[in-house]
DNA sequence: TCTGGGGTCCTAGGACCC
DNA sequence: TCTGGGGTCCTAGGACCC
């Protein structure tokens, strides 16, 4: 059996969690860059802001029902999430962490799962403080489906089992179904699949033909055959980091700064999953204007001899390559940086033709400063004291939890 | 004026090998 | 007259996820 704990609302549940004065209000966050909606409470769902929707094309309904708004604050996010996964740790080791909101465990015991599901989500409210959905069944596509029901019915919790399941599977519209996006859903209704239980019941074999093979995955799982598992240690194959810019950039100094920020952000990721990067590419991207009705995109690449970890190596790279996209005079909205081709740190095939250095203590000590006293107590002097082409975050929360300065004060 | 930032997996087709 | 029959690897692009 599979569970699924799913977070609702989760950026909002984590803005409500230090001002509890917006339980009950209409509350949403931004993207980055203040660009668009990307999380909603049940009552800004209610008056119909689609996810994704662009922040100026909504700002009028926003104002009419007083939405309170949030830039997003991923440090606050992820300090919640992670105290979140560590809670589910309690019930079991067999977990999967499958996105910063959402979690996959492992049920051995069939017995009594109604009120493991409870006790889940009990908990993690009163010890977290963030409302979860916990969805349980025999397969992890149906677990989702068990955890969309319980948000549905505004349930903490839901189970299918065999007395629900023809029921709860065609009341599961086939858009809804983990896999299924919004082109298959188009195609599987046209075929006449419309819900889930259709979807099960038909001939699997015809679905990888007309379709794939994860599609036939899905109808197997719908089935309540688990061909699906946890998957854990789970190291990353890329590593991207990029960012549009608070405004356009003309100059190449400027450019300079944001890409060895944003190489600086992904060499940490890098180091903190043990793997070196064999190739990297740079990603530069012209601003829209008039005439132009596509965004220009340049990119270039550099394999390098032996796989790397060396922040100085990759980001010294990384200035090379953004130097030969810059055209003097063109205005840039958005720069990145993808490490890719990753092998794991003590199995990487070394090159007669290396000269290259590392230096792994150098960086293992900036880390544990970092950590230790904040994020940017150590950063390259490439990224730059400025940076006034960082993005747009002009309604963050408090670090509540990640900076003593914006420790929540209780007056008694 | 203003539309995020990450990821994964699968498939088809081309290039190449003997 | 007749023009094989296997393979592998790589890449781009599509589809999906949060």
């Amino acid at each position: 059996m599979f569970a699924l704990v799913d977070c609702n609302n989760f950026f909002v549940s984590c803005e409500r969690l230090f001002r509890p004065d917006l339980h009950n209000k209409p509350v949403a966050v931004l993207s980055n860059n203040d660009g668009c909606i990307i999380a909603r409470s049940n009552e800004v769902k209610q008056l119909g802001i689609a996810m994704g929707a662009p922040y100026f094309k909504v700002k009028d309904l926003i104002e009419q029902y007083q939405i309170q708004l949030f830039s997003s604050n991923f440090m606050l996010y992820g300090n919640i999430s992670k105290r979140i996964m560590d809670h589910l740790q309690y019930f079991t080791d067999d977990l999967e962490i499958y996105s910063i909101d959402e979690a996959f465990l492992k049920i051995a015991d069939k017995k009594n799962l109604n009120l493991l599901a409870k006790q889940i989500a009990t908990t993690t409210k009163q010890n977290i403080g963030v409302p979860v959905s916990v969805g349980i069944a025999d397969s992890k596509t149906l677990a989702k489906i068990a955890a969309y029901h319980a948000k549905q019915q505004k349930l903490s919790h839901f189970v299918i089992n065999q007395a629900n399941y023809a029921a709860i599977l065609q009341n599961t519209p086939i858009e809804e179904i983990w896999g299924i996006g919004y082109n298959l859903a188009h195609k599987l209704r046209f075929m006449g699949i419309g819900n889930a239980f259709a979807l099960a019941n038909y001939n699997q074999k015809i679905l990888r033909q007309k379709f794939n093979v994860v599609l036939e995955k899905t109808c197997l799982e719908l089935q309540g055959k688990a061909v699906l598992n946890l998957e854990r240690n789970h190291h990353k194959k890329n590593i991207m980091s990029s960012r549009s810019f608070g405004r356009k950039i003309t100059e190449l100094n400027e450019l300079y700064e944001a890409i060895s920020c944003y190489s600086s952000i992904a060499c940490r990721k890098l180091r903190k999953q043990h793997s070196k990067a064999q190739a990297i590419c740079v990603i530069l991207r012209i601003a829209k204007h008039a005439g132009y009705i596509k965004e220009y995109k340049a990119s270039a690449m550099h394999v390098f001899a032996t796989a790397v970890a060396d922040e100085n190596l990759i980001t010294a790279q990384a200035k090379k390559l953004i130097k030969t996209l810059y055209v003097p005079g063109k205005a840039y909205c958005k720069a990145g940086i993808l490490l890719f081709d990753l092998v794991q740190a003590d199995h990487v095939q070394t090159s007669l033709f290396n000269t290259a250095t590392e230096k792994p203590e150098l960086f293992s000590a900036v880390d544990q400063l970092n950590n230790k006293y904040g994020k940017n107590t150590l950063f390259l002097a490439s990224c730059g004291t400025k940076r006034n082409w960082q993005m747009r975050s002009e309604l963050k929360s408090p670090n509540y939890v990640t900076n003593w300065q914006d420790l929540p004060k209780v007056f008694a």
